[in-house]
DNA sequence: CCATCACTTGAACACTTGTTCAAATAAAAG
DNA sequence: CTTTTATTTGAACAAGTGTTCAAGTGATGG
């Protein structure tokens, strides 16, 4: 098939192969989840171990309700869960998926940057 | 260590390992250019081949300038790359580590959906 | 029960983002 | 050069986001 400017370059007859709708949307939203540094910085805390919001707090230096903010947005993305422990809700990573992708991006970041 | 609440839930007396601040910027970088679903599409189609601006235009319906902006956020995170070819800037996707996180993302999206 | 502790939620604010139009480059062809 | 084709950029707008304060929920312990 030829473009319209007459080149020869490539080119689809049909548009290509399209994940669904909904698998993209949710891709995106979990991204837009991770695009966040104090959200970011929570997930690298989780990564080593179980927190509370109310400790989680007290390592950023923020709000409580600013950090519970953030945490139901993991959570909305399924990037995290929580567990009643006594007085306490400890919050942790939802499963290796979500560490694969920080690690990924991280690696991503600081590899291509010396040019 | 003993949090003021009396508990003995688990604590750090220092602060947990944490990444440069550059690093997690870069990826929270990285994730936002990620998380709008036009941007993930173009990635989608970069992913079977080098398209210019015009043809992704073309198959997404969007205006040129629209797509273009869409291309420089992506460019700007390192997540595409082009090339000119005679008349036209060919785009494709910068590395394979890309592809990785949005399949990563959409595996994690479709598996644990089902609760 | 009542009070307390731990956490969440709603509303308001400043701030950021994506799209579009119009104008501006940039390379190629005549 | 001048024109044409391909793409980028700037400005403006509507829409979305993160933080915070204040008020709300909910489980726990006396």
């Amino acid at each position: 098939m030829i473009h319209p400017c007459g080149d020869d370059h490539h080119d689809f007859a049909e548009a290509p192969t399209r994940c669904s709708d909904e698998a993209v949307m949710a891709a995106a939203g979990i991204f837009k989840a991770l695009s966040d540094v104090p959200r970011l910085r929570i997930l690298e805390a989780l990564a080593q171990g179980e927190f509370c919001v109310t400790e989680l707090a007290r390592l950023s230096g923020d709000e409580i309700s600013t950090v519970s903010q953030r945490l139901r947005v993991l959570k909305s993305e399924r990037l995290v869960k929580d567990t009643r422990r006594g007085k306490h809700k400890l919050y942790s990573i939802a499963d290796q998926h979500v560490l694969e992708l920080v690690r990924n991006a991280l690696a991503h970041a600081q590899e291509k940057h010396a040019v």
